[in-house]
DNA sequence: CGCGACGATGCCGCTTCGATATGGCCTGCG
DNA sequence: CGCAGGCCATATCGAAGCGGCATCGTCGCG
């Protein structure tokens, strides 16, 4: 058994136009191409699906039962491929992208938003999750792309940097700190400083380096999330080492973030990806759009709080 | 647009077995074949259906879009041929029946006249033989379903029940036993009997009752068929028991069939055919025939006699 | 570090497909 | 009643598509 799509289609042409030769037309070929279509078909089938007057033909009873089962299957096929195209072409098609919860609150939703822009039709999931679960959620593939950072080097997992965040010191507006330029790590030490939780990368980060400063230094609170360090700040309790992308999280007119050097760090924040898994068009897209675009909206989003 | 059904059903299978010469083999093709069916479907799509990684080859999230659709659309066109070949199968196709005797002289024709009138193209051939030989001409492939009673059962043979058969005295008009509404096994101790040979499994069920409310009974006569029974009950013979189908083989005048209970005795009817062997639609829609209109035939038949 | 498994690619022969030409059949018209 | 015009079937030939073979590149494993 093998009937083709051809047969099929000549098979609806001349059903749908009851001459041979105007389906020949219409489906650009002969006529005695079309004959031997039909006559391959009626073989396979083992049937007559057409009884042939000279005047022109008319479907047998077999033939009319045939008709609305192939019309379905080129049908589906069509939509099928349709489906897949338009996915292509990114008509509709979903995205899942995993960000951290600062990210997701900062540099992410604009351009989410510039994507959807260009591609209404794709449906595009954000999740905001703490930093340490993204690698879980990549590898699960419950999401696409990732917006975070590394910390080391997975082999599943590749990473393109999109831009660097600085580590500034986050303080309140009335601390002495907010005068200056420039924080020294070391001018740290005799801080109450709130750190992060063990968890999240950022805490590691900010360790390795108190610790070639101030070895005996000890935090005096431990939050999980930012939003709670900066509200803490904001309460007098103490600051903390934030990435320069928090900032916009803080409510501008009672905190400040100040450069911290000596030695100024950065961390990088990349798109992250599941090495073998291939990226459907629309993340592929998205991902593109990230890393032409990234570097202007932070830049801007940095200046208008400034 | 000219996506192929050679390509789907590549992709399908490369889908299903996860490397490309596997489903090759599979398609009775090489790899490179393979790879280049692949390579069009997704040059038609767009889109990569697959991660090729060195070791295998996994679904894009595309690819696990597309492949429930494909084989569907390959499923319908499958069943969508199928029906059309069955059809052409019951235009011009054949069916052997083999049904014992009796039954194939009285609720058998009017099934097989109507199967004819719907299908007037099949031809049909009804073999009458001994109930004891249908067994062996289900096996032999001689015939392709049979009607009557399986005794034990056969793991080769399946039965589907169609009606029941009671057990009947059989006796001439002038008998006593004419004017009774029923008559018990027991009293058919003191009467001449007619039993069929001992090949017939109806005997076997006559015996095993009758043993139980008169051991010592012996039957007076032993014939092959019921015609011949009932010939001998015409002529005063004796009496007999038998279904209560071959009431319609006797000639209603001189012949009397009144019921025999303590115990009701009755045989299951059933389609029999080879277990293993697919039936040809032919035989497939005679068979449907059969278990919707038997019921309503055999009353008929049974009324009209009455 | 080399071997083996797997997919991609290039080349060649064959099958298949379709166009052209032609023939047969029926119908409608003169 | 015969001829012309549609219409489908058949035959033949050329082209293209398809599949097999050989080979290459790559990655993983021992």
């Amino acid at each position: 058994m093998n009937v083709t799509l051809r047969q099929i289609r000549a098979f609806i042409a001349v059903a749908d136009l009851g001459r041979f030769n105007l389906a020949a037309n219409s489906l650009g070929l002969t006529q005695p191409a079309v004959s031997i279509l039909i006559r391959e078909l009626e073989a396979e089938m083992g049937v007559s699906l057409f009884d042939r007057h000279t005047r022109m033909v008319s479907l047998t009873a077999i033939g009319q039962e045939f008709l609305p089962q192939a019309r379905k299957v080129l049908e589906d096929l069509e939509l099928a491929t349709r489906g897949v195209r338009d996915s292509a072409a990114l008509k509709h098609g979903r995205v899942a992208v995993a960000a951290s919860i600062v990210l997701a609150a900062t540099i992410v939703p604009p351009l989410l938003a510039r994507f959807l822009e260009q591609h209404p039709g794709v449906a595009v999931q954000l999740h905001d999750m703490a930093e340490e679960r993204i690698r879980m959620a990549l590898k699960g593939g419950q999401v696409d792309i990732a917006i975070g950072t590394l910390v080391d080097d997975d082999p599943e997992i590749k990473a393109t940097p999109v831009i660097c965040d600085r580590l500034m010191v986050t303080c309140r507006a009335d601390h002495p700190f907010a005068r200056l330029k420039q924080v020294r790590w070391q001018d740290l030490a005799k801080e109450r400083l709130i750190v992060l939780a063990a968890e999240n990368p950022l805490r590691e980060i900010v360790e390795r380096t108190m610790i070639r400063v101030a070895p005996a230094f000890r935090p005096s609170y431990e939050v999980r999330f930012s939003t709670t360090a900066i509200s803490m700040i904001s309460a007098g309790m103490g600051i903390s080492v934030l990435p320069e992308n928090s900032r916009q999280l803080a409510p501008a007119v009672h905190v400040r973030t100040i450069e911290l050097v000596e030695p100024r760090v950065t961390r990088e924040i990349s798109i992250l990806q599941h090495r073998q898994r291939s990226l459907s068009p629309a993340a592929q897209r998205l991902r593109e759009l990230i890393l032409t675009n990234a570097a202007a909206i932070r830049a801007a989003h940095l200046e208008t709080d400034a």
